[in-house]
DNA sequence: GTCTATATAACGATAGAC
DNA sequence: GTCTATCGTTATATAGAC
């Protein structure tokens, strides 16, 4: 197996970096030292720490739509891809820290050239077809607003993972992501305010 | 009118600057600038930077819940109290997007004591007053995850907005807190999915 | 393609005059 | 309480040897 080239593993370290710690808080030292390599080096690769940055943000973003689409296009009922849309997106937050960290870094950073790239490379077909699937599934709701509820509501709960294990009412299964995606496909399929009691352990 | 003190002025421009750019990405330089005093200055004031940023940190977060928690604690029925406390909120994001701001950065970057203080002097009320209000409107739901879903599709209808504009489905009003407030009354009171057809401008 | 060495600027922080 | 001046460190970035 051929070892992957400076390049790669430069952007690999530098996605983690980035995600960890933003864009301020990493310095080229920081990277260089990450990969075994001196500062010089990486000057070679990238003109500059902008460069860098951009280099690893398309990276990091790239092809990550692809399995989100597939569930939303799949031939299941329209109510089941939703939540097998949201189950999806729970596994995949879960596993994947870093990109859930830095799509938060680049909606506080990002300037409008970067979210407008970010927006149609990644998540302007996913949107669509949420938007699509929302617009069908609850004509009442605006499917832009409501895609974003979801999506929102999801995002969240795992990105205040941190700061709900200080809040009242937290429980251990709170942080397992199963358990989010259950809640979340309950919310979906039975609404917020839900009054049937049902049991829990 | 007395002038404000020097050590109130830099701790609101430091919340500003830190809001927009994050701890790493703000220089004391820069706030003494902002302050139109020396660097040397601010060091009278403060310890050092950390120690600035937490009291900014402090001053920002400090008296924030009482609005909300007077609505939660209104004795208006259940459900009118859940659609009161969302649009406050969403009244309180629209007109402090620094908040907003630090939310979101304390959630990627706050240590763990730093989240543990702002959960217990900040959200412990005001979440321990969502919950009872969940758990008693929605017995169903998990009280915690209901409240974390409910504030998460709030604060992430707000904190998209620029990413949003280059999304597909955008339409202006979306940036219209009311827009945002009305769109999560309905699904709070309707749920998410809500078949029945109602007209749209 | 990676290294050493260095230029240049900005950083956090301190000392001491006023 | 604010200033000027400065220390020591770290930052981005470059030049040139290998």
């Amino acid at each position: 197996m051929p070892r992957q080239s400076s390049r790669q593993e430069i952007l690999e370290v530098a996605i983690g970096l980035f995600a960890d710690a933003g864009y301020a808080g990493v310095s080229m030292r920081d990277i260089a030292r990450f990969c075994g390599l001196n500062v010089g080096s990486i000057y070679h690769h990238f003109r500059d720490k902008d460069e860098l940055y951009l280099a690893a943000m398309q990276q990091a973003f790239s092809g990550r739509a692809e399995r989100l689409l597939a569930v939303l296009n799949s031939d299941r009922p329209d109510r089941r891809r939703l939540l097998d849309t949201v189950d999806l997106l729970c596994r995949q937050l879960a596993e994947d820290q870093t990109f859930c960290r830095l799509i938060q870094r680049e909606l506080l950073d990002g300037d409008e050239r970067r979210l407008q790239q970010l927006a149609q490379t990644v998540f302007a077909e996913v949107t669509e077809a949420l938007n699509r699937l929302c617009a069908r599934l609850s004509p009442g709701h605006d499917p832009a607003l409501l895609a974003g509820s979801i999506i929102g509501m999801t995002l969240h709960l795992f990105q205040s993972a941190p700061l709900r294990r200080f809040l009242p009412g937290y429980r251990p299964e709170h942080d397992d992501p199963e358990t989010l995606s259950r809640h979340l496909q309950a919310m979906l399929e039975r609404g917020p305010i839900f009054t049937e009691e049902v049991e829990r352990p």
